[in-house]
DNA sequence: TATATATTGTGATGCATATCACAAAATAAT
DNA sequence: ATTATTTTGTGATATGCATCACAATATATA
């Protein structure tokens, strides 16, 4: 109910398409907050009733498996989350949490659904965007399911360097137990396989920190074991 | 370039939501095709051009994996195919094959898009598609990297049962090698698992064809181990 | 009908990794 | 500062399942 969403800074590709009109409507009818770091977004299970805007900040989405919970991806601003919970299911089917301090906009389902409705190039763009996500989200379960566990490690820290931080040297936003979700390992795999990577040099762990020391290795145990 | 959509007997719900000017226009750009089982109706690594709509038969979705081939999901007429791929990226991302005879409509793209340009509808409810395919996709991907393999196994099998044949007794229609890719198991695992169930009663198999006798176990064995 | 090819069944072996069981740090709470 | 709690490190053990190696069918091809 604050801001200005005409002016608003943090514009995906999709909203950046959208008519005044619409961006108008959007300023009066969304709810701006503050998350800290472990706040909860999207609760699986409790009924779903919003889309959310994520304007600042990096969220994970996971998911209740048979046994432990699993991490889905990691998603960082500027990013709409919850669409297909929301328009796929009356009841999110996941969660979203935020793992950094986020700033975050509520906007009514309602509300949503006539700013597709009256903007085409937004709609071709959020579109766009579900693709992208069934073909990763296809690509991601490949992987995961055929790689061993070195490959897997690999393959998230690249990701982490290369989509989520832009930037060989970054500290992981997820304890152990949360990276093995992410890998589908164990927590206690996690720890001996970063003390792997440390000690054959390509990377350097430092707690959290991680540094990235020799790119071409981690690609080539991403690709192979 | 043959018959005419408005009288086509096999739409989608979204589909049936087109107005006749549109559906007139898809009536003037498809091109129709009766396939055989085993032909290839999207192929990874070539251009997408087009959206296929699955009129009648049965495809499976597949992608290759770092080391094998993954049986993504199998789908059933009617249906739209490879929208992910073409509307995600210039080169598909995954193949389909039909595993039984089939007729299939090749649209193109251009005029698909501005079909969903002009029918808000039908875009809610491709929209709809969409996120209902990521939802499942999420749980697909929790459950197979978390559950064994007896539980992967019932599982697809119920699949069958339920989604696609809707009947408890139909033949497999995959090779064993296939089922395995869709499982994410070994041939050879497939083939003991598959022994085990009829010696245990849960199911009766015959060559490919399968009857489920026990539905309870089978799904308990879903469940549980 | 005969021959080649693909599909399936089944044992033996090995390996990656989960699990268990603690100890040691590091963080948070008092 | 001190205690409680969460996070991490590391060995030992167990196990699910892939892989290998053939035999036995079934299916396609000549």
């Amino acid at each position: 109910m604050q801001n200005d969403c005409r002016n608003c800074p943090f514009k995906t590709k999709a909203t950046s398409m959208l008519s005044d009109c619409s961006l108008d409507q959007l300023t009066s009818n969304h709810l701006e907050l503050k998350l800290k770091k472990g706040d909860s977004i999207i609760k699986q299970g409790t009924y779903s009733t919003n889309v959310v805007f994520l304007r600042t900040g990096l969220a994970k989405i996971h998911i209740a498996g048979p046994y432990t919970e699993q991490i889905v991806k990691m998603v960082n601003a500027p990013s709409y989350l919850g669409l297909p919970t929301t328009f796929g299911s009356k009841i999110n089917q996941y969660s979203v949490t935020a793992v950094s301090d986020a700033e975050v906009c509520f906007i009514d389902l309602g509300v949503f659904q006539n700013i597709l409705d009256e903007n085409k190039e937004f709609t071709r763009e959020i579109i766009q965007e579900f693709c992208k996500n069934e073909l990763e989200s296809f690509h991601r379960c490949a992987n995961r399911t055929q790689k061993l566990i070195r490959g897997n490690m690999a393959d998230a820290i690249l990701d982490f360097a290369d989509k989520i931080f832009k930037s060989d040297s970054f500290t992981l936003p997820l304890s152990q137990i949360e990276f093995a979700n992410l890998v589908d390992t164990s927590r206690e795999s996690v720890s001996r396989v970063l003390a792997e990577f440390d000690k054959d040099g390509i990377i350097k762990v430092t707690g959290r920190q991680i540094e990235i020391l020799n790119k071409k290795s981690l690609i080539l145990v991403s690709q192979n074991g």
